[in-house]
RNA sequence: GGCGAUGUAGCUCAGCUGGUUUAGAGCGCACGACUCAUAAUCGUGAGGUCGACGGUUCGAGCCCGUCCAUCGCUACCA
């Protein structure tokens, strides 16, 4: 690979060389939208780097210490071992099936890596950073925690009924709180070590108050799958100090720290901020470990309309959405679609429609039309430049400005704006047609040698294009180089900076379509007529089951919201003579004045409880939409209040 | 209630440290042009109080305050 000359991020201490990294994922289910997308991004960037001409490395992984993971072994019938092997295989076989190009996939249960873990951990132990500190607390038996006061209700423990004992666990802590001037000071002095600025000024944030110190260990008796502490084996690390050390670990396993260390770019997506923001810096100051280089954090993907439910089972997974619109053109949207930073909403009609503009009317389009027309009138015989004239200057010059544009927005992490700019350019290949008539000048042979540059032109704006949008569509931009008759090879991105790339006197023929136009239409009704997955339906019970329960129906005589939590309405309600106070979750759907006077069913049998400090003598019966939109049941004509529900 | 955000054309969103005029892009829509092409392409248009109110300023979508709405996390949803 060529070095890229015209870098014109020169500038940034990175050039040359590149490292990123993906979170290293924590085994327990199928990739999601998140996971892909960072994972995803992270590939695009490195083939970004590497059609530089950078020396890229691109590292993904897989969390697979902790409490939770033994359990869910333990659930499966497996060792821990087994079980993440297991794990871990899936994920590596779905980043293959995605066609990510990862260089290392490390596991945190790697004798590499728990090496290193301990080396680091004695390390910073040894300077006297990490402190042996005995931690009391209320501790729940059944969740297998200590929990704060405020998740104290009654004097139980949240989701259970026994009440919490007071215990003492001793634990090894890292002074985290010591080095928080250092980082606050790093960061101010450092604008684009976080980034976008707003996870910045959010971790600045965190830091204006004390951080404490950070407990990052774990008796080993309660917590045995883990890396134990080098100099007291009846501790094991926890969380973060295991897995955040995989950016490091898998380089000085390899002996490329000093190659790929000073460049590391972390993505993240927004929710853990604040162990990359926050814990990793001070642990890497801790360790005497320059800091990563650029923390590159980006927002979430909502799902509109069909609210994503993990109950519904509708949760349309990334594989299904690559198989259904095409590995590339996925890619593609997950990149154009987002504001680098931001959260951004997709749904299945808008990755249809940016398709169909971007990459079936504009650039597929332009492919086949050019094709169409250099075998029309030429028979597939890639011509020779005439002279240039000015339009045709004009559409190589805004080509030619591509290669700096789009490095420059994607050092920036404006994914989205470069590929605007690309776009921009195949619009105005498509521009450059209309204006140029080249079905006008085939009918005049005098033409001939305007019209060989004007095939010849559209045929230079796609080789760029396809060298441009390389690093998202790798496939696609192979295929369409394909069908200009060149080489089925990769690009570097001084290929795009000429204007002569193609032979002349080859020949090129357009094949399938590169991007098939989706039909709108059908996906609509498609997606109307899909009424999601089969109910889930609880064991049966006997009659006597339901004899249990007492429903009865109940006239709603006054509401108002309860005075502690928002969620809440405290409902009156009278059954015969009796009268009850119910508290009922139903304030996001009804305002008080709804439910007053209506005929309600309630569990009049159930045992009360206090909720916020409010007895709750019942239990309204509602129902429950797809989306989380509740209905109370009533009856269908006036009952006596307190009949009985059968 | 606490913490963090967001609110710009029908839709999805750009608008960096406040000052190129009559606030932008893409999609969608309407009309027109063309025919090489995946009913694609090209042109034109449709006129959004830049959430509301108040303030700072010579000047604010961009700064400050208050409010409203929405979203996420959290408390909580018997």
């Amino acid at each position: 690979m060529n070095a890229d000359q015209h870098d014109p991020t020169s500038g940034i201490p990175d050039r040359g060389r590149y490292y990123a990294t993906t979170p290293i994922f924590y085994v327990n289910a199928a990739p999601h939208i998140g996971h892909a997308y960072t994972t995803i991004l992270v590939d695009v960037v490195t083939r970004f780097h590497r059609l530089r001409g950078n020396d890229t490395f691109f590292l993904t992984g897989t969390d697979e210490h902790g409490e939770k993971v033994a359990k869910a072994a333990a659930r499966a019938g497996l060792t821990p071992q087994a079980y993440t092997d297991q794990v871990a295989a899936e994920f590596r076989t779905t980043w293959d099936a995605m066609g990510i190009a990862y260089d290392e996939f490390i596991r945190t249960t790697e004798p590499r890596h728990q090496r290193i873990v301990r080396e680091v951990l004695q390390k910073v132990y040894d300077n006297g950073d990490i402190f042996y500190g005995e931690y009391s607390g209320l501790y729940c038996v059944g969740a297998e925690r200590f929990v704060t006061e405020k998740e104290i209700v009654d004097g139980k423990c949240p989701d259970s009924d026994e009440a919490p004992e007071y215990r003492t666990e001793a634990n090894y802590f890292f002074r985290m709180e010591k080095y928080r001037p250092w980082l606050r000071d790093h960061i101010e002095r450092n604008p684009d070590f976080i980034r976008p600025e707003r996870y910045r000024n959010e971790v600045l944030a965190m830091l204006r108050e004390p951080i404490g110190d950070l407990s990052i260990s774990r008796p080993r008796s309660r917590v045995p799958w883990g890396i134990p502490l080098p100099w007291d084996e009846e501790h094991v690390t926890y969380v973060w100090f295991d897995a955040l050390i995989n950016y490091w670990s898998a380089l000085v396993s390899r002996g490329e720290e000093q190659r790929y260390w000073p460049v590391v770019n972390h993505f993240i997506a927004k929710d853990i901020v604040k162990p990359h923001g926050v814990f990793w810096p001070t642990m890497l100051k801790a360790a005497g470990i320059p800091v990563y280089k650029h923390l590159n954090v980006h927002g979430y993907w909502l799902q509109d309309e069909r609210k994503m439910s993990k109950s519904l089972g509708n949760v349309v997974g990334p594989l299904e959405l690559q198989a259904k619109y095409g590995r590339d053109a996925f890619r593609y949207f997950l990149l154009r679609d987002m504001s680098f930073g931001l959260d951004a909403s997709f749904n299945e009609p808008a990755i249809a429609e940016r398709i169909n503009a971007d990459l079936a009317n504009d650039l597929g389009n332009l492919l086949n039309r050019t094709l169409g027309m250099l075998t029309k009138y030429r028979r597939g015989v890639v011509p020779a430049f005439g002279a240039l004239e000015r339009p045709d200057e004009v559409l190589r010059d805004a080509f030619l400005a591509l290669p700096d544009a789009l490095s420059a927005h994607f050092d920036e992490l404006h994914f989205e704006r470069g590929l605007e700019e690309v776009m921009q350019a195949v619009r105005a290949a498509n521009k450059y047609i209309a204006e140029q008539q080249p079905w006008a000048l085939a009918k005049d042979p005098a033409q001939a040698g305007r019209l060989d540059t004007v095939l010849r032109t559209c045929l230079e704006a796609l080789r760029c294009a396809s060298v441009l949008l390389e690093c998202v569509m790798p496939e696609k931009c192979r295929a369409l180089r394909v069908q200009l008759g060149l080489p089925d090879a990769s690009a570097t991105l001084s290929d795009a900076r000429h204007w002569d790339g193609l032979p002349a006197l080859t020949t090129a023929g357009a094949g399938d379509p590169l991007f098939p136009r989706i039909d709108l239409a059908a996906l609509q009704d498609e997606l109307a007529a899909d009424s999601g997955p089969p109910l889930e339906h609880k064991p049966e019970v006997d009659i006597d089951a339901f004899a249990a329960l007492e429903l009865r129906v109940a006239l709603v005589t006054h509401v108002e919201p309860h005075p502690k939590a928002d969620k809440l309405l405290v409902l009156t309600v009278q059954l015969g003579s009796e009268t009850r106070t119910i508290v009922s979750g139903i304030r996001a759907h009804y305002t008080p004045e709804q439910l007053v006077g209506k005929q309600v069913v309630i569990i009049a049998n159930l045992k009360p409880v206090r909720l916020r400090g409010v007895e709750s003598q019942g239990m309204v019966l509602s129902a429950e939409d797809p989306d989380g939109s509740l209905a109370v049941v009533t009856v269908d004509r006036d009952a006596v209040p307190g009949a009985e529900v059968r």
